[in-house]
RNA sequence: GCUCCCUUCGUCUAGUCAGGCCCAGGACGCCAGGUUUUCAUCCUGGUAACAGGGGUUCGAAUCCCCUAGGGAGUACCA
């Protein structure tokens, strides 16, 4: 058995762990500044850029980012375009400013550059060749002039009597590669511009010993696994090969991605090996899972739940097709990523509402789940009202101003403040402010049909009148001489609260909801009160004959 | 099919590495009660889980084995 990794006396699960603990005996000396740079973490998120980023995708960015700022380490964006036919106009554009939203940012981009420049693999394209040769002359690679078509026949016959074509050590020999043909041969070919690629020679008869930070360790036969392309015919690297080269050239020192990598990782630790480097170390994320049933979340189940499975808005460039986005469904990008950072990771404590800054200073990956997480668009609702209820008034103000405006209506900062006040609790989302509180910015149009019956008496009217008369001599219009000057009426005149204050809230707000009425009247002033008291007497007694 | 990974309330999870403090704790949701002029908030309470089976042990959610279920991968995609 030959032991692929590191010869090191202690896995790496346990020299992190060490080198973990000391960070944190001096992190704490500079807390809330990462001046304190550790040059030898090194993350990076290297999404490809075939579409918009998904939630799954943005998770993985923001553990490589709490992790590289917990340990002063450095935070990188590659690009992994290698497959042309791929390319979604305006996807890379899409996943920084996803990014950004979520206040995820890189230390090295194709955006800020970096020593390691460039960082888009389409603009490393001639740098991929000469690492493919390097394989090819080290006997770990060969190359291979099968045709997409006759692998594709291949694979279609052993898919008939019940088998998977693998391109391994069995069927190599049959097929029509550099190791079955002479060199004379394979030279001319290639000369002639036959189209060819690369394979990695997968060593035969061994063991793959693999150490994950989050699964521990993990053995795989060689012979379970195939020669991958390394090189395709159209001169672009795959994933694997550009892969391995740039994060050895990037100087990376932790890979954390998704778990649908983890099946690559013994082909990725050979390559680490036949180049002689050192790997990184691996962490490999849990899946995010549909909300309902099995399997990863997709797109689909957002449109199906009815829920954004994207933390933008998204036009496809194509069919012109919209997908919703966290950010104008109404979420906080603060709720957001903390909703996120729960997903697969927990503190350990009963703590769930952190700001970047906590989450940062909390985050490990020992302590990140196994299993997948199902993805919950009601807590996801939760963690956005809490957000709501720790913003400020006026800042809430302020956003429902902008979607006030929207819908042609002016107001006051000062007046929407105090709506926001009164209406924050009982809302998910600034949005739900204008249908929680329409009343505050209208008069009633129409008259809730169950209410009236409940509360409209036959006296309703004459006690309503009554009320806007004694009303008018409230000078000093605010909730608590309103109060006073109600409670007072009510005792002189011997009614009860219940049977006036529900029918005048139906004058007021048209339904049987919305906060304290002193409060409403104060806010929309003495003036609007009385004439809503007016008219909706009117209005009710209208109602009452037509139907 | 094959390879690898995973499995605690409906959901997110604590507890598993270092077995007893766990007839399993918190949160979301749901249900009930209370507060209230309405609705909502809020408060209080409740619901509900160690996938199954075998071992090891005085003792197992925790260690070992098996079974079942689920997921991912299986491309000249990433």
């Amino acid at each position: 058995m030959i032991q692929y990794e590191s010869q090191t006396l202690f896995p790496p699960k346990v020299l992190f762990a060490f080198f973990c603990s000391i960070n944190a005996l001096i992190v704490p000396l500079h807390r809330n500044n990462h001046s304190l740079m550790n040059p030898k973490i090194r993350v990076r998120f290297a999404p490809s850029p075939t579409g918009p980023l998904h939630i799954g995708g943005v998770r993985t960015a923001l553990y490589n980012f709490l992790f590289a700022r917990k340990h002063g380490g450095t935070m990188i964006l590659r690009i992994e375009d290698t497959d042309q036919g791929r390319f979604v106009p305006g996807a890379e554009e899409y996943i920084i400013s996803s990014l950004a939203w979520c206040g995820i940012h890189f230390d090295e981009s194709i955006s800020v550059g970096g020593p390691h420049a460039p960082y888009r693999q389409s603009d490393r394209k001639p740098l991929y060749k000469q690492y493919s040769d390097l394989l090819l002359n080290a006997g770990h690679a060969y190359y291979a002039f099968d045709t997409p078509e006759e692998l594709e026949m291949l694979r279609k016959e052993a898919e008939e009597s019940k088998q998977t074509f693998t391109y391994n050590a069995v069927t190599r020999k049959k097929l029509r590669n550099s190791l079955t043909m002479n060199p004379q041969e394979v030279e001319k070919m290639i000369g002639e511009g036959i189209p060819f690629v690369v394979r990695f020679l997968i060593p035969e008869n061994t063991e793959v010993v693999m150490e994950d930070i989050i699964r521990g360790k993990v053995v795989v036969k060689t012979e379970t696994l195939d020669d991958k392309v390394l090189y395709k015919s159209d001169g672009m690297p795959t994933y694997h090969l550009a892969n391995i080269v740039d994060d050895h050239l990037m100087e990376i020192s932790h890979v954390i991605r998704g778990e649908e990598w983890l099946p690559s990782l013994p082909l990725h630790i050979l390559l680490y090996q036949a180049f002689g480097w050192e790997a990184p170390q691996f962490a490999h994320l849990p899946l995010l899972l549909k909300p309902d049933g099995n399997g990863k979340l997709s797109k689909r189940d957002g449109d199906r739940l009815g829920f954004p499975v994207f933390p933008l808005q998204w036009v496809d460039p194509k069919t012109g097709e919209t997908s919703s986005g966290y950010r104008e469904s109404g979420y906080f990008p603060d709720a957001f990523v903390n909703m996120l950072a729960l997903l697969g990771w927990n503190p350990g404590t009963e703590q769930e509402l952190f700001n970047m800054e906590e989450l940062i200073t909390a985050f490990s990956l020992e302590r990140v789940g196994k299993a997948g997480s199902k993805f919950d668009p009601e807590k996801t609702k939760w963690f956005n009202h809490q957000y709501l209820l720790r913003k400020s008034d006026e800042e809430l103000a302020l956003s429902l101003k902008t979607l006030l405006a929207d819908k042609g209506i002016e107001a006051e900062l000062k007046q929407l403040t105090k709506v926001v006040a009164l209406l924050k609790d009982r809302v998910n989302f600034v949005h739900e402010i204008w249908n929680e509180g329409q009343f505050f910015f209208e008069a009633p149009l129409t008259y809730d049909e169950q209410v009236i019956k409940k509360r409209w008496k036959d006296d309703s009217p004459a006690i309503m009148q009554s009320l806007a008369l004694m009303l008018q001599d409230v000078h000093d219009f605010n909730p608590e001489s309103i109060d006073a000057a109600i409670k007072q009426w009510l005792e002189v005149n011997g009614f009860g609260m219940g049977a006036v204050m529900n029918a005048l809230r139906l004058l007021l707000v048209g339904a049987a909801k919305g906060p304290h009425l002193a409060d409403i009247m104060s806010v929309i002033g003495k003036e609007e009160s009385l004439r809503r008291i007016k008219n909706g007497i009117e209005a009710i007694n209208n109602q009452q004959i037509n139907s």
